[in-house]
DNA sequence: TGACTTGTTCAAAT
DNA sequence: GATTTGAACAAGTC
């Protein structure tokens, strides 16, 4: 599931891919998925145009556009970039298909279609009218201190808002409070700086790593959760047998014999 | 076949 | 009004 460390590999791709390419040909078919804009706006925005650039905030990649504004992709549960050599190689599930005119062409796929496709003006109006909160490995640890501590609500929950601190979903959640030995469900306000100023530790050391490693679950050996969320699994720290339990309306995996409940 | 999945949004509750 | 909770949505997978 595409969250922080998925969206900035994703990222990296399209600076790899398909930056400064004249675009002759826009197809986009799943018209529910769009964002500010329209159909027609859209096609007639990106053809003729290029992408220059990329910035990602949380779990929003803006490309930003040589003749201005930026196309704003959310990659949902499911989306995904592609670049292809050949036409006839289109993938399964394209959203929005750009070709290049001297060769090639970027897809944006999503099978679920649970993604977002738009086109952003201003990206800093558009996070501050969102509510979003800053980007989860930019964020100081006051300010992440600062946004959490008087939070009545418990600590999965908080991590994976966005208005808090955004690009952290369900499956990295879990791993921080692992890292942490924190219970999902233990209370934020009872934490204390100290509680939190561990949350915000772990939580950037182990995105930073995914990121590192392009959000690789296989390159992420030395963690616990991520690629591997089940229940009846073996604590590597303490022995004891991992739980499943629903948490803020979302399954939550963790270890009760050494995850404390702070409440 | 239908239960299950998650990021986001919206309505309801506090 | 601000915060929190919970349900709804979409659709492919097993």
């Amino acid at each position: 599931m595409p969250e922080l460390p998925e969206v900035e590999s994703f990222r990296r791709y399209v600076e790899e891919t398909s930056l400064n390419q004249e675009i002759s040909g826009v197809s986009f078919r799943n018209e529910h998925m769009l964002l500010n804009t329209s159909k027609a706006k859209l096609v007639k925005t990106l053809k003729g145009n290029k992408l220059a650039g990329t910035l990602r905030h949380g779990k929003y990649l803006f490309i930003r556009l040589a003749k201005g504004g930026h196309l704003l992709l959310h990659f949902g549960l499911t989306g995904d970039v592609a670049y292809v050599d050949e036409k006839d190689d289109e993938p399964r599930f394209t959203v929005l298909l750009l070709e290049f005119k001297k060769s090639g062409s970027f897809a944006f796929t999503d099978s679920r279609q649970m993604g977002k496709v738009g086109l952003v003006d201003d990206v800093n109006k558009f996070l501050r009218n969102k509510g979003w909160g800053p980007d989860a490995l930019q964020v100081t640890k006051d300010e992440f201190i600062d946004r959490f501590e008087s939070r009545r609500t418990n600590i999965k929950t908080a991590l994976m808002n966005q208005k808090l601190v955004a690009g952290v979903g369900n499956e990295f959640s879990d791993e921080i409070l692992f890292q942490c030995g924190l219970h999902p469900e233990s209370r934020v306000d009872k934490l204390g700086r100290k509680g939190l100023e561990n949350v915000y530790k772990q939580m950037v050391t182990i995105l930073k790593k995914a990121v590192s490693v392009n959000a690789d679950r296989d390159r992420l050996s030395q963690y616990f959760f991520p690629g591997n969320r089940k229940a009846g699994l073996e604590c590597p720290r303490c022995g004891g047998k991992t739980e499943f339990k629903t948490v803020g309306g979302r399954s939550a995996y963790f270890c009760p014999s050494c995850q404390e409940l702070v409440a």
